[in-house]
DNA sequence: CTGACTTTACGACGTTCGTCGTAAAGGAGG
DNA sequence: CCTCCTTTACGACGAACGTCGTAAAGTCAG
């Protein structure tokens, strides 16, 4: 499987966007201009475009050829935030101290608390699995 | 105390200076050039100093008055990994699916997993405190 | 076909960032 | 004082983004 290295790198504006379509699946443009007014984002109709165009350029976004033309996403949350993730992790500290940042976050609840630790499991496990496969 | 609310974004390349700058703890030009040099960024020496000057405009950085003028970084890693953090938790996911894609970092080890469980904890016991609080 | 509304296509302008070149200012050696 | 090397100050240029305006094309009620 060749792993899909996108060294694609999204402005906060651009994640908006992607935002949107996760939410929505697929939209048109004036869905999508809707969508980001309702959300509280002023933003002009013709910045949607453009916005959407230069996603659609960079491969983030497919536009189907419908008459009105749907737009959505191409990239996962995942693909984008590993992205920043793996910037900050290579560049300025190590995967720990980004964890305990985020644990830092008030609106954690004792549930979330509860599946991370199930996710500490399965990350143990994982690793255990690989140790004794011999790396 | 007055948090420091910095809302300032890094870019890729700024925060290669600040890394740079948080490793030696403060640097002339030219010792943050060959820093970068050395450190395979094959970067220019101008370019450094552009980089370095931008920064210190942004008040992220400080130089000093000395003849060949100290830069020294005035932002921390947390406060860095924190806009983009913050980012990416309001508007690509929340913190739990966050932490499950540092988890799956593959240099994790054993002892990684081990202080974030220790992490988890102590959040555990801050949320407990402020439960019983009344927050 | 015609006018009105929707959907697209393009082009523009300002800012930030990446990357430098070049010129000016300061000292060290003769 | 003059020359050479280091340190600074500025200015440039292109690519990426944020933000739109306006014009062209399509679509649909009369």
């Amino acid at each position: 499987m060749a792993k899909r290295r996108s060294e694609a790198r999204f402005s906060s504006g651009e994640i908006g966007i992607l935002r949107m379509l996760w939410e929505l699946g697929a939209a048109t443009l004036s869905a999508a201009h809707e969508a980001m007014v309702g959300q509280g984002q002023p933003v002009g109709y013709t910045t949607v475009q453009t916005r959407l165009e230069r996603l659609v350029q960079k491969g983030a976004v497919a536009k189907s050829q419908e008459r009105p033309a749907r737009y959505s996403a191409l990239v996962s949350p995942e693909d984008v935030s590993e992205s920043l993730l793996s910037l900050l992790v290579e560049r300025v500290s190590g995967p720990v101290p980004l964890v305990a940042q985020l644990l830092q976050d008030e609106s954690l609840t004792p549930q979330d608390l509860q599946e991370i630790r199930r996710l500490i499991a399965q990350a143990e496990q994982n690793l255990c699995g690989k140790a004794s496969r011999g790396g």
